[in-house]
DNA sequence: GCTTTTTTGTCACCTGGGTGACACATAGAG
DNA sequence: CTCTATGTGTCACCCAGGTGACAAAAAAGC
């Protein structure tokens, strides 16, 4: 037998993340919040679904997973009791990045992230959203790479790497998507964590592969077969 | 000679970091924006140092680095024109995780934090700063570990997980910092990205050398000894 | 308590990627 | 157009950490 747990202003105050809010957004907030209890191992969210709620962890530890490549759990983080997570749902349009699951059995607190945003700041959370995705989600395409960076390859490690930067300064050609960019092979090792030598390897691998070509000191590369060779599920998103 | 580019709303509002905004806002800001020109390889700010401006790359390539414990760059991130960086002077009192130094010549604006939220959302700094930092504050700590992770042993990896886990977990204890979740070796391989048997190596060895000690199935961390293994500048923060 | 399952500890062996060393190619600088 | 510096390609060798296998120890059921 579970007992609910309460939840009251006076215990939500102590949680930082809400320590410098109202009584009555505070108050507000609860009165939106769905409880529930959720049994350990249970999933609350699956990566690549849409991210509609933002979640509060009130007791337990749950985590944050991720497949990797070769089919193995990563597991990215575990959750304080108090914490804030599904952030995902504080960007416009993004999906979840991460698998949720109870990793001990878990009461937590779900709202819809507009709810929380117009309670705590006032101010329309579209604007916000925008804001955020404009601000932070570089840091979240990095914490993306880095974490599929574990339990990867050098060579998957520099497909992925290679596609960041193909979004970043990519441009269509004919023969692909050219970087606008003059990177050296050094650059890239310093950026995969990987020796010299072996990116130098493994890009002539990749060129004989046809995954990229090089035209002088420019880099014209394929994304979809960057993805494949990242060991990324084809075409997400 | 280097001519001073133009910054109008035209030009602005086809970055996506802006496309939302209107006119008016857009004005106002540039009107605070310091424009600078940075020569190739000069460093704009360095890890550690107190975070207060937020800079727009008007032009070239900006790059985010950090020192690895074993005195290495890591190149984090290549940033691209119309991108935002220092990102970190959106979060109250917080530090420069990385630092940033021109790739190629650039040209820099610079603002201050609380004038680009003020102008654009039209919300109090310091409300807008606390939400960020409960909400997107722990995906820094993520990124920060991840980042660490590069050109780290697992030896060190072990060491800032754990530390990790204790800032999250972790009651002071007359032994040191209790940590208050029962984790597997498993577990911590799977945190790490590394083989549960030599997780287990590891682990035996930091005991050995009264890192850490194990109660039951619970460990007891020295935060101190951990930011050393890790290679952790001593202290920081 | 006794049994079953889950963790931990420790091997021996293999492999991806680091290291150093050099020759060759390319690109700026003058 | 030549000289010098910087980047690329390829070795041979070494080591941290992965893998599989199995015994000992703890926990969890019953």
């Amino acid at each position: 037998m579970v007992r609910t747990p309460t939840l009251n202003v006076a215990t939500v105050r102590r949680l930082k993340a809400f320590a410098w809010a109202t009584d009555r957004q505070i108050e507000r907030l609860l009165s939106h919040m769905r409880l529930q209890y959720v049994e350990k191992r249970t999933v609350l969210f699956n990566e690549g679904v849409p991210s509609d709620s933002l979640y509060l962890l009130v007791s337990g530890v749950a985590k944050l997973s991720l497949r990797s490549p070769d089919d193995e759990r990563v597991l990215v983080s575990l959750v304080a009791p108090g914490e804030l997570f599904g952030i995902t749902s504080l960007m416009p349009g993004m999906h979840r990045a991460f698998r949720s699951e109870a990793f001990s059995d878990c009461w937590v607190g779900a709202v819809r992230p507009e709810v929380f945003v117009t309670t705590l700041l006032d101010c329309p959370f579209a604007e916000f959203s925008a804001m955020m995705e404009g601000t932070v989600g570089r840091w979240f395409a990095l914490l993306y790479r880095y974490t599929h960076f574990q339990n990867s390859s050098l060579r998957q490690k520099l497909a992925l790497a290679l596609l960041e930067l193909a979004q970043k300064f990519g441009v269509r050609d004919a023969r692909g998507t050219l970087l606008i960019l003059k990177l050296t092979h050094e650059d890239l090792a310093d950026l995969v964590g990987a020796s010299r030598q072996k990116v130098t390897e493994h890009m002539k691998e990749l060129e004989r592969q046809q995954v990229l070509l090089r035209d002088r000191r420019r880099l014209i590369v394929h994304p979809d077969r960057l993805r494949e060779t990242a060991g990324l599920p084809v075409e997400e998103k």
